[in-house]
DNA sequence: ATGAAAGCGCTAACAC
DNA sequence: GTGTTAGCGCTTTCAT
């Protein structure tokens, strides 16, 4: 079988028609008008061959590739997946080409991504950062690419678009809501140790603490869950010790799910002996076996944001307008109202 | 701020350290010795710029991008998203970069997102195609590109790798399970209806019903359920008409998620007014308030074969080596006895 | 160990 | 309307 570099070049269907390349190049891409008969010659010698324009070469003369990047800790993560989707389909409507780096939440990966995305030369960079890469962002950004970061803030990376929610006012709105519910003893699933995310929603958590004269205990503080293993001993503990927490809160949608699994598993029931709360999605809290009282983020309208801002940046760039003032767009969550969190 | 055409190139590597650009590219791949003193000079050079080599260009003479493409029917569906996670991990070892197309069955879209990523000059292609778009794959494959497809097998597309997993006999085994349970009317939720996927699980189902001296009734079968609100009618026919069936067996981890959800809400028991069974996944079907019988696909498993298989063909065809005979791997299913199938 | 120069496949002035 | 030609930024003979 022949290896696949036996493609047809724009010389080879310049030849096989018998015009110049600049013709060919014409008719390709409709700079320019090319004569009916050219046109029909072309037009059979790029069937004939199965003549296929090489991408890369062009972005070199056109300085711009089509393509942009999203580079995110995990694809498979329920909201990324849902966000990534969006962004695919209206950047491909758009024109433009996805490429998506999944890091783990491993710095070095997500830094060898960047990296591989710079080398790429994507017109545009969408983040989702574990932060510690922002000299390398920095750089990138200084260097007028077009990017925007979302999810996590990162507080020493300014003059860059952002797409965010309000974190901390969502928590605390969620903690006051258990609050109001008569509930003193209050447990609270921290997420991954280095996300300003997840520290956003631990002070919105005490925040509301605050407001009614408490303070957060360690004992009902757990750190970095991130697996249903790191979730399991919650409700071990609490059934070793009744009473050590009547409720709890999950920082994370994934939190969520793995203490809905372990409360099956340990036959606690919610919110009969525990109010859960926290941080959802739509269609995805959905399948608890309860109506989920919790704040429901919006990976729709966080794709949307972050695909409005890429192209207008991308279209500046591209016109070579100044970039002026960096946005901030903040995307509104939903507080819906449900039975998991329960009076005591 | 400066357009990001701003980019430092090799020539200018070489005019700051003084030396040609032959020597800063030997030194940037390490294809040959350079000096001591000129490594120092360009390492400084490279730094003081800021140096990123373009990797488009590099590909043109080298002859390949690095870069292979995944084109399946949507992202965000649970078990893709694992499959794209893990390919991306294992490629991103291997030093290749993925870029993802999400078609939404769609093809029109996979027509143009298979154009896309061979004018981009992908390495290789993994594919869960709809079907439909097999004249342009089989161009490709004969032109010489790895690939392979998987999830759902194109009968007349051979000469290609595949990763599958043996559907036709998993839901005949489901099927018979079911049966072997007493129950005698049983609902069976269909697929995207163009899929080759979604046929194989129904001739399956089918196959056993033939076995036991059954045929499957119209009025039980649900055509194209894709959506929370195609598989609603299933549970509402059941209450209008109870009896109507005693078993469902959805043939998608989210038809079942669908299920579940409708059951919640229309207030039908699980095993006891309905037994459910079909296709799912592990750590997915886990969140289902039952222990779920069923057939459970392996995400991983399935990526690692694709990967290994790219892989392989990649490097022969690199090596302009003869493709030899198409591989076929058949990726092995659990099946996960649970308590969602009840005895009538 | 280093450099000059010939491409890779394409686009875009600039001629005609 | 069409062709000539000079690049785009890089790798790679082939000399030295």
């Amino acid at each position: 079988m022949a290896s696949h570099n036996s493609k047809a070049t724009i010389w080879d269907v310049a030849a096989e028609a018998g015009v110049s390349i600049t013709t060919v190049s014409r008719y390709m891409n409709g700079t320019q008008r090319v004569g009916p008969a050219a046109s029909e010659a072309i037009e059979r010698a790029i069937r004939k061959l199965d003549y296929l324009p090489n991408a890369n070469v062009r972005s070199i003369k056109l300085r711009q590739t089509r393509t942009v990047a999203i580079i995110v800790p995990d694809i498979s993560n329920f909201f990324l997946a849902r966000v990534c989707r969006r962004v695919e389909h209206l950047l491909y409507q758009a024109g433009y080409a996805l490429i998506i780096g999944s890091t783990g939440n491993n710095v070095e990966k997500e830094h060898r991504c960047i990296r591989s995305m710079l080398e790429r030369r994507v017109d545009g960079l969408l983040i989702s950062s574990a932060g510690q890469n922002n000299d390398l962002l920095r750089r990138a950004a200084a260097d007028g690419l077009p990017m925007v970061l979302f999810e996590s803030p990162q507080p020493d990376l300014g003059g860059v678009d952002y797409v965010l929610e309000d974190n901390r006012a969502n928590a605390r709105l969620i903690t006051r809501t258990v609050l109001e519910h008569g509930h003193r003893k209050i447990s609270f699933l921290k997420g991954f140790a280095h996300s300003t995310l997840a520290e956003e929603r631990w002070l919105g958590f005490c925040d509301a603490l605050a407001e009614a004269g408490l303070a957060p205990e360690d004992a009902l503080v757990w750190e970095n869950c991130r697996d249903r293993t790191d979730c399991a001993p919650v409700l071990e503990a609490l059934r070793r010790q009744p009473g050590l927490f009547t409720a709890v809160i999950a920082s994370t949608p994934e939190q969520m799910k793995f203490l809905v699994m372990e409360a099956r598993r340990q036959k606690v029931s919610i919110p009969g002996q525990l109010s859960l709360t926290g941080f959802g999605i739509e269609d995805y809290t959905a399948l608890f076996p309860f109506e989920t009282t919790c704040i429901l983020s919006d990976p729709l309208a966080n794709a949307d944001a972050l695909v409005a801002l890429i192209l207008h940046r991308m279209a500046q760039a591209r016109d070579g307008e100044n970039f002026g003032e960096p946005q901030r767009r903040i995307i509104p969550c939903r507080f819906a109202q449900g039975d998991s969190v329960g009076r005591v």
